[in-house]
DNA sequence: ATGCACCGGTCACGACAACT
DNA sequence: AGTTGTCGTGACCGGTGCAT
């Protein structure tokens, strides 16, 4: 109406209108998203009130539905619902209800709430009917030809089957089903039928070896079951050392591949480095990989251990920690130099990952007197445990000191768990670790003679026997518990290369300990 | 196999205010 | 000037579904 009181006022004596035909509640919505798109800009607590009344007239609507007719984020009208749910039974109801155990969005298709009864219903038709269409399978389950695809994936791939790390319905009774030899053969006949192969020397020589060893479960059962007893001996050696050759030509074969993602990963570290201050998108980043956005962030996440983002935030902050020590700039510059647009976020995100606040940093002249660890274990009553190993040295040489830290991730970000300082590489222990599953990191420090150090460059050797480039090394994951103590855990040192994410922890003052080794 | 749109949950970022 | 806490927003993650 107050459109309509507007154009009065203007003077107007006529208006365009679109007649609308639909009940209240689709008025109302269809009010909603035009006082979105048009005029002034509805107030936050109108589109959250408006975010309200749509939950209550098409509750299985989506939360980025909703978001999308109201004027707001997926994730505010997320916690609308929660809320509206908690206050008013009867959404609860409706949440409850089975028909509504799915939420249609905004491109009208419905999507589950829990995938886990379609993928157990597909898992077992799978395994009652291994030769049934995938098609077939998709539609008496109730899913996607792509949830049946991966469900028949996990099955053959020996994989408990079932939505992420959920456990689902038994899969195969042997880990090398009958599906998995029909889909060997079949392999082989399209290898087989590959110009590219055929019509060379090496690739028909290939062919040949694939031939005589793609050998299904008949024929090795049969064979098998007439070696002599005097040649099972020989007959176990030789069948082993062929599957490690043929392990070796598939890790080979392989190899091109990883070197193809790794130089595009490469790329676009060298792109996030040379556009630190700038805004980078992961789609530019991508650009620069020229993969898509989505494979992009998965690869690379897969080659270093890091997101994209997380991957760009260490750079920042690394440039942050040299301009901290090596320039007089203020915080606000260096914030804004290195590519925060809010200083109140780089000071929370430096301390974090740093240990240290920007200022603090800058007057210790980048050395922590001591490295805080975080919570979970110096508690009264914290379990006695511990995690002991060695750090082995690099093969290109002797390393400085060493600081080994435990960490919750494959990668040092924040504060480690424990820490331990050591004067080169060599037998470290970590005492009163709290239980769970870590990764003991170590990062070894170049120092010279007269104990300047290396940190964040190549700078730091004298020649004089110690390496120039910092080492790192990281173990595989560590359980630790009460009832289940860790073996020895060794950590093998090697140079830091460009996939590696930078160290941002501030270092213990390692030039006393330096001094300390180089004179004596 | 791949790309893309979407889901819910989680976490990081930016803006802002209050404080030192 | 710099730090800290809060809030809203948006990116990321691991996943699904569909199209090509």
């Amino acid at each position: 109406m107050h459109r309509l009181r507007a154009a009065a006022l203007r003077g107007r004596q006529e208006i365009e209108v679109t007649y609308f035909d639909g009940s209240r509640d689709e008025a109302f919505l269809r009010a909603v998203g035009e006082n979105i798109a048009h005029g002034l800009p509805l107030s936050l607590s109108d589109r959250k009130a408006a975010a309200r009344r749509i939950l209550a007239v098409r509750p299985q609507w989506s939360d980025r539905a909703v978001a999308a007719h109201a004027g707001l984020s997926g994730k505010t009208v997320s916690a609308i619902r929660r809320r509206s749910a908690e206050e008013a039974p009867r959404l609860r109801s409706a949440e409850e209800s089975p028909h509504l155990n799915s939420r249609i969005g905004a491109d009208g298709r419905r999507y589950p709430l829990d995938g886990s009864a379609g993928r157990l219903r597909a898992s077992q038709l799978i395994s009652a009917r291994p030769d049934t269409p995938l098609r077939a399978i998709a539609r008496d389950a109730g899913v996607s030809v792509g949830t049946a695809h991966d469900v028949r994936r996990q099955l053959f791939g020996g994989e408990e089957p079932g939505p992420g790390r959920t456990s689902g319905a038994p899969g195969p009774d042997t880990p090398e089903g009958p599906k998995s030899a029909a889909d060997r053969l079949a392999l082989l006949r399209s290898l087989s039928q590959d110009p590219s192969l055929q019509n060379t020397r090496t690739g028909r020589e290939l062919l040949r070896w694939l031939h005589t060893q793609a050998v299904t479960d008949d024929d090795w059962q049969a064979l098998t079951a007439t070696v002599p007893a005097h040649c099972v001996d020989a007959v176990v050696e030789l069948a082993r050392q062929c599957a490690q050759t043929w392990q070796r030509i598939a890790d080979d074969v392989a190899r091109p591949k990883e070197s193809a993602v790794e130089r595009a990963v490469t790329s676009a570290i060298r792109s996030m480095r040379e556009n630190l201050g700038e805004e980078l998108t992961i789609d530019a980043l991508a650009e620069t990989a020229m993969f898509s956005r989505f494979h992009f962030t998965r690869v690379f996440k897969n080659m270093t251990g890091l997101s994209p983002v997380h991957f760009l935030s260490a750079l920042r902050l690394q440039e942050a920690k040299k301009l901290l020590v090596g320039t007089e700039l203020n915080i606000a510059d260096i914030s804004n130099v290195v590519g925060y647009r809010s200083i109140g976020s780089f000071s929370t995100r430096f301390k974090s990952s740093v240990g240290l606040a920007p200022v603090a940093y800058r007057r210790l002249g980048g050395f922590a007197e001591e490295i805080n660890v975080s919570d979970g274990g110096d508690e009264p009553g914290a379990l006695p445990l511990s995690v002991r190993g060695s750090v082995l040295p690099p093969a290109s040489g002797p390393a400085g000191c060493v600081l080994v830290g435990l960490f919750p991730d494959p990668v040092p970000r924040g504060r480690p768990v424990r820490c331990a300082l050591l004067d080169h590489p060599g037998a470290y222990a970590l005492e009163n670790v709290p239980e769970g599953t870590w990764y003991v990191l170590a990062q070894s420090v170049p120092y010279s003679r007269d104990g300047r150090d290396g940190r964040d460059g190549a700078e730091g050797g004298d020649g004089g026997g110690v390496p120039a480039v910092p080492c790192v090394g990281a173990s595989e994951p560590v359980t630790v518990a009460l009832h289940a103590l860790p073996s020895p855990v060794d950590v093998q040192l090697r140079p830091v290369n460009a996939l590696d994410p930078p160290e941002l922890l501030a270092l213990l003052d390692v030039r006393t300990t330096a001094l300390r080794t180089a004179s004596g």
